[in-house]
DNA sequence: AACTCTGCCAACCGCCCCTAC
DNA sequence: CGTAGGGGCGGTTGGCAGAGT
């Protein structure tokens, strides 16, 4: 596999994107969508290859995201992840609404590595750096490629077998105060994949096939107990054979292979909310059974557990269930279906649906964007603004109203129907306003 | 004021998976 | 079944900005 054959072609701008370059894709996307990225550059005027736009807009235009320093609530959900994911930033990123892959690896290489250094763990096992230091060979979080394959999620949503990042006596997760509502948080993430809300329920049947691999073993973070609620209510659907669903809708299974009836023992149950959730996949742990041994430790005032996994047999497997870009793979999808629905040529000045000018109340409640302002006590505008601060976009081209034109035209979103409203608001709220 | 150092971040590169043909 | 193209991911790097001398 070399280089993608845009790639090859001379003449493509390469660099830092100028002002212009951003409106023209911010335009061209907003009002057709992305579609097959490899056209877009062509479609919306832009010297550049498709791989290009695809990042810029993923990771700079895309109207969705956060800008600013990441919040200390933010760090810690991240670090908690890294534990658990590794190096999959995407993955990790999914979990942090607004934010990217490429900014949370920038994150982590800049900042998280350092502060976890000088709290005395190992930033690459989450381990105490003298446990590592004699503990002799330490492993890259980073897993080979086959690994990562083997562990990315598949549009299809298939589950796929986790090789978690530590190797042995894995470091579990450190139970400072600040990492609360994170542990919730994530639990909630678990959850909210189960809520019956989000799947019909003729789909809710009993499947159960993974096999367990031997390789897998030992690779189980352990949230601070308490915190842990809603992994006991997981484990509570992993007893009940509940399947989970990859983002096509296919049911996939949770390996029951071990002993999961162990968690609630170990994880009492506690009163936390559950929001909706229209992603269907998350990252999904079955848990260690009884061989497993926990033992506590505490590093700079913080408590940290240690798993002691089993040699051969009870291996804890954990399945991540897929992956991608949480807005791709949510319902508020950017992306045009079908690429050849697009108007090759595109009148950039005569939007399909006209002028769009002062948004409407229902298309507030339609708009994620607008919500996601509105739970920032932010005017939408000021979204648009952060985007970048050098550029002024035409603000009758409004992002937030043309992506609902799109989505509305491409039937993913209910015209005016406000009977719907309440299900997408709590559904977008839960998405853009409890973050 | 000029220069060097350092850290951050946007963007690129290379690889892999998936899918259509 | 093999191949090519597209999408996506993680690692790496180049350039910029700010701090320090």
């Amino acid at each position: 596999m070399g280089r993608h054959s845009c790639c090859y072609k001379q003449k493509l701008r390469k660099g830092l994107w100028s002002p212009e370059e951003d409106e023209k894709l911010l335009r061209y996307i907003t009002q057709y969508g992305h579609g097959c990225w490899s056209s877009v550059p062509k479609l919306a005027g832009l010297q550049r290859c498709g791989k290009s736009c695809r990042l810029r807009w993923i990771n700079y235009l895309r109207p969705d995201l956060k800008r600013g320093t990441f919040s200390q609530e933010e760090e810690d959900l991240i670090i908690e992840l890294h534990a658990v994911l590794g190096n999959r930033w995407s993955q990790i990123a999914a979990q942090l609404p607004g934010r990217t892959d490429n900014e949370i690896k920038n994150l982590w290489n800049s900042c998280l590595k350092k502060k976890l250094r000088q709290k005395g763990i190992d930033p690459a096992t989450h381990k105490p750096l003298s446990e590592v230091e004699h503990g002799g060979d330490d492993k890259s979080t980073t897993p080979k490629s086959h690994e990562r394959a083997a562990f990315s999620g598949s549009s299809n949503g298939l589950s796929q077998t986790q090789q978690a990042p530590n190797s042995e006596n894995t470091l579990l997760e450190h139970c400072s105060s600040s990492n609360a509502n994170n542990s919730s948080k994530i639990s909630n993430l678990m959850n909210s994949s189960l809520d019956k809300d989000c799947f019909p329920n003729g789909l809710l049947s009993s499947t159960s096939s993974c096999q367990p691999s031997d390789d897998l073993v030992g690779h189980f973070p352990l949230q601070p107990l308490g915190n842990y609620a809603s992994i006991s209510r997981l484990s509570e659907a992993i007893s009940n054979h509940s399947p989970w669903f990859g983002q096509s809708g296919k049911s996939f299974s949770i390996n029951t292979e071990f002993g999961c009836s162990t968690m609630p023992a170990i994880l009492p149950h506690s009163n936390i909310s559950f929001h909706h959730d229209p992603v269907g996949f998350r990252p999904a742990m079955t848990v260690p059974n009884d061989n497993y041994c926990f033992k506590p430790f505490t590093v700079d005032e913080s408590r940290y557990w240690e798993v002691n996994a089993p040699t051969s047999s009870g291996a804890a497997n954990a399945e991540l269930l897929g992956s991608g870009s949480y807005f791709e793979n949510s319902m508020l999808s950017w992306g045009l279906e079908n690429c050849n629905t697009m108007g090759k040529e595109a009148d950039m000045n005569n939007p399909p649906g006209g002028h769009i000018g002062d948004i409407k109340l229902p298309d507030y409640f339609h708009d994620p964007l607008l919500i996601g302002a509105a739970s920032q006590h932010q005017a939408p505008q000021s979204l648009y603004n952060e985007i970048k601060p050098d550029t002024h976009f035409d603000t009758n081209y409004s992002s937030s109203a043309m992506w609902l034109q799109n989505q509305q035209d491409q039937g993913l979103l209910p015209s005016s129907d406000t009977s719907s409203c309440p299900k997408n608001i709590q559904r977008l709220t839960a998405l853009f306003g409890h973050i």
